[in-house]
DNA sequence: TGTACATCAGTGAACGCGCGTTCACTGATGTAC
DNA sequence: TGTACATCAGTGAACGCGCGTTCACTGATGTAC
């Protein structure tokens, strides 16, 4: 009966998938401190309130979590990134200030991220940079598709692309830490930053194509 | 009279400070693999050959070493900024290549800094930070120089600046980490973005001063 | 130059602690009939 | 619907280990006379 009246009542399923998140919330919050490799099992298993052994219940190794973890961010971002290049048309400020806006509400995935994309284990800092390099990619796509570029040979393009997404990551970086009040700046110096990338593009010669 | 024949006797302050730079190189090559944070003091003993006990005779802890090693890396970019400033009329091609030049030496100590600039602990954080943002102030004075440039504002002095320290900073991080071979091919790519961004600067409308 | 004493980098035993991992277990949830 | 059994997330004791730090020490180097 008290079954049917709510839905309290939770599936071994559901509760173990809530678990889950706890360790890996959990994991973010103390990964910021410290870093990721900092970290230990029991101190992981402590902040997801259960006990150490339980933790294999759900991960094989740390390791294992870590690479969860670097999915999760990752998913995150292309999820981001679809949405944004949904509008392809959109004025350049824009773009920058939704992409800030999707980093606003998670803070200690992205900060995991800039993290371990350089600090991290080899595993981890390879598969950052990999998905880095297939957002690069993608800008390039997209560029190859404005008037003025199209008649750009590819390795101008990813010089280009390479420039754009390295200055934003690179106030990601800067902007997940910062007190909320110094991020509107932040913003505003990123769009300054591409809109200089821009002119650059706009009276850059490129190679000829071979 | 051996003494008179040969250097070989060293004084114990030369020995002990043949141990201090074991401690400091041991660090760094370990730091390599998993990141400072995840050093002990005893594997950091192993490494320079003495007995955990005898580490504090060089540090009162980890923690001083950490310091210890940002300020050495970050003496080690000062003067190869200062060689820098030195030839300031130089190209741009020559001032890119040379400060990867002097980046190739120490794959060590650079690495470690692009590791602990978001990697680390909030102490070695901020230090490297201050220091990164002194470099921008700099570039922003020897900007200031530049003919076309005397009349902007600060601020966009500051964008720019800004932009081309973290490009650089960017690839150094890339290029410490790469196999020789790809090495060239990184440089060129800094080169090519720098340019691009001298570029931008070129058809920059500055805002008024106020 | 020789001697007696001070300095101090490095030693080694000892400590209590948190670690990762094993194992047999418990008891609530899920399933088959 | 009720019962008997299976599943499995989480428990708790136990292990051996490397950790940071203390302490009293050793013996080579340095210094004062």
């Amino acid at each position: 009966m008290l079954n049917e009246m709510s839905e309290q009542v939770e599936t071994r399923i559901e509760r173990k998938e809530r678990t889950r998140r706890a360790l890996v919330e959990g994991t973010l919050t103390l990964a910021a401190e410290r870093g990721f490799a900092a970290l230990s099992l029991r101190e992981i298993a402590r902040s997801a309130g259960i006990v150490p052994t339980a933790f294999y219940r759900h991960f094989e190794s740390l390791d294992e979590l870590g690479t969860t973890l670097v999915d999760e961010g990752v998913r995150q971002m292309r999820l981001a990134l679809r949405e944004l290049r949904r509008t392809p048309d959109a004025r350049l400020s824009e773009t920058v200030r939704f992409t800030f806006a999707q980093v606003a509400g998670r803070e200690d995935l992205y900060s995991f991220l800039i993290r371990e994309r350089h600090g991290g284990s080899s595993a981890l800092r390879e598969a950052i940079a990999f998905e880095m390099q297939l957002i690069t990619r993608e800008l390039v796509v997209d560029l190859s598709r404005i008037p003025l570029l199209d008649t750009w040979p590819t390795d101008d393009l990813e010089l280009a692309a390479d420039l754009i997404v390295s200055t934003v990551v690179d106030h990601i970086a800067e902007f997940v830490s910062a007190p909320l009040r110094e991020r509107p700046a932040i913003v505003e110096r990123t769009i300054g930053q591409v809109r200089m990338v821009a002119l650059g593009m706009a009276s850059w010669h490129p190679r000829a194509t071979h």
